[in-house]
DNA sequence: TATTGTTATACTCTATAACTATA
DNA sequence: TATAGTTATAGAGTATAACAATA
């Protein structure tokens, strides 16, 4: 079928754009927050208030690894945790005004440099593509 | 511009949808190589031979970093090694047969979680929208 | 019993610092 | 001097195992 093979050579082509393109920005850790880091901010920040299991679940981490990423947040001021009044075993973590400001100040750090890169070396057009593209690749991601 | 403000919303959205694909995927390693370790074969495999310092930089990593990684899949047979006759400190690096099935497998490994994921939840249009626009975020990737 | 969260331990990838050998 | 590669050490992110508290 021509939509089955239309669909494994899309499928190679994201791998080897995705892989390179995260690898890439691996370092740009002039930003201060680590990517399990972010993934959490970003999370709370658009889904409001949740516990450890349920991040953990989200980010397909363990609960333990939930757990020390959340507790350096909190260390750092960015999230802050309350006791789930409905069940005792429960924290709830949300975001705390530095840590809104935190995550985004990150995200620009590396939108940034992603843009410059767009600008300099797409065309408008080429740049459309990825842009319509992109909601595309974030849906398939839930999938994965 | 309007150019200048697609190019930041592109970023954007691009950024949020690699960082997605990329995390979801970590966990793949039913597939017995890291994503360090597929990078230098696939390299490799491009590219041809090269030594240590050479995929250090493409790579962006340290020398030591990339020595970790080549002694690695050294051990396990799937690159080897021979002094380079025009410069004593060097030593030149390159696939054995084991190296390229290797890489052969876990791409298609990796490839098809992506491809059914695309499969069933994307339409025929949307995927060959992510197909054209692949190439292009592999080419911004270089600039990174 | 099942779930939430913690502590202990270990592995991988990464880095910096300091070294040897070769150019 | 500069470059290629190595060894030593450390930190971050991840995992599994074992446990306590709560549902």
């Amino acid at each position: 079928m021509a939509d089955e093979i239309d669909a494994e050579k899309t499928a190679a082509a994201l791998r080897r754009a995705v892989s390179q393109v995260k690898r890439r920005m691996r370092n740009s850790r002039t930003d201060d927050l680590s990517a399990a880091e972010s993934s959490v901010l970003s999370r709370l920040d658009r889904n409001g208030p949740d516990n450890i299991a349920g991040l953990a679940r989200w980010d397909q981490v363990t609960p333990q690894t939930m757990g020390a990423t959340v507790a350096a947040l909190e260390a750092r001021g960015f999230i802050e945790r309350r006791p789930d009044p409905a069940d005792g075993r429960r924290f709830l973590l949300s975001l705390t005004p530095a840590g809104v400001r935190q995550l985004h100040d990150i995200r620009d750090a590396a939108t940034d440099k992603i843009a410059a890169a767009l600008r300099e070396h797409l065309s408008p057009e080429e740049i459309r593509l990825i842009r319509d593209a992109a909601p595309l690749i974030e849906r398939v991601a839930q999938y994965l």
